[in-house]
DNA sequence: CGCCTAAACGGACTTTACCCCGTTTAGCGC
DNA sequence: GCGCTAAACGGGGTAAAGTCCGTTTAGGCG
């Protein structure tokens, strides 16, 4: 399929066995967090289902976090390719404030979503490794600079409202259970919180035209 | 001090070896992280140094985690002393937005300054067990109440404020040196924007007087 | 003062993430 | 096809968290 349209832009692409299995790790993968939640995802039982060395398992994910990170991306792309150039509310063509609540209720339903994958893809050491956190805060940080506020430093507060938003759901309301029905209204507080919250960051001052 | 105050209220209180050993345990900790940093603090290891089994080392802090939490408990007690009667802007006297602000300000500094233990306190399978996050979640709301802004719903704003406040320095700015050389600026833009945001969420809407 | 019980202790055992390095193989040039 | 080299593979080895259970002891009671 696509072996012939990458031109090659590295010197080595990838082996096509590397390929392959990740591949049937990462399908492996699936399905084993169909079976049991994520905590029956063991670096060792993994390689023994898919019939791989322990070895080549940490070969293509570095860690058990990696794997996650690696399931996570594949939806992650797709969420950010709604946000670039998806329709109005979310995509561009809407209101910076608009687009920033509309942010926030994409990515809690998708946090919802994903969040036992996203907890686990969560490593103790690194700190987020530019992961699925970097898209948050670079996508605030564009809607706030377009947003029109004449504040310094904007890049803190798409840190903190990076927090805001992401934080509940990765820090403290961990739901307890393994596998997580699909609930979609579980996130409806937070998203509201969230529309109140930008709705008065980006209010504008009464008496104030720009400065 | 309190040893004859506690009427017993429980039929076992604590058994005096018991005491002594946790006493042990938690100094032999400080003497661990001033050496190397949290990374170095193993179970073993820290067994061995105390001259104790590793069993019981389990059986005073349950987990790892709960090691750092037993740390950070004691300086959290002095925080939260100062949160509920100390001097007026963090503490009582002052209006709710000013001690909203200083709140913030304060929990940086704090955070910043136990940047590594908060971190090691974090327990990849629980979700902050109603640990030193609760503190800020119940502080945050008790003030939006008295706030007096006319939403519904201030659980989930005080959730949100907490991830805004502590996500940031919890998730992604974790630093990844061992030691902190104690730079108290590095939590000054946070604490900025963090005073930005809060005076935006309460600034009172132009023209309506409650709805 | 000695008994008795519940609590504390100790350390071997198990599980799991992660490392290392000798072996195999894909894929390129001839 | 043939060989060469860098990459991928395999799986045993290590370290550290957490469990279990038999042993010891604090401390109340007769």
């Amino acid at each position: 399929m696509n072996g012939s349209l990458v031109p090659l832009g590295k010197p080595r692409p990838e082996r096509a066995d590397a390929v392959r299995n990740r591949e049937l790790l990462l399908a492996t993968v699936r399905e084993m967090l169909a079976e049991g939640g994520t905590g029956c995802v063991t670096m060792d039982a993994l390689a023994e289902r898919a019939r791989l060395g322990k070895g080549t398992v940490f070969r293509r994910f570095g860690t058990r976090a990696g794997i996650f990170r690696a399931l996570l991306d594949a939806d992650e792309r797709i969420f950010q390719e709604q946000v670039l150039c998806g329709p109005p509310p979310l995509g561009p063509g809407a209101s910076a404030l608009d687009r920033m609540v509309a942010y926030g209720q994409a990515r809690i339903a998708f946090l919802l979503d994903h969040h036992s994958i996203a907890r686990a893809a969560l490593d103790r050491n690194q700190p987020v490794p530019a992961g699925e956190a970097t898209i948050t805060r670079v996508h605030l940080r564009m809607l706030l600079g377009q947003a029109g506020l004449g504040l310094p430093d904007l890049d803190s507060l798409a840190i903190q409202l990076t927090g805001a938003l992401e934080g509940p759901l990765l820090l403290y309301l961990a739901l307890p259970e393994p596998d997580t029905p699909p609930s979609p209204a579980a996130g409806r507080p937070l998203a509201d919180s969230w529309s109140i919250l930008i709705h008065r960051l980006l209010r504008t001052e009464p008496g104030s035209t720009a400065t």
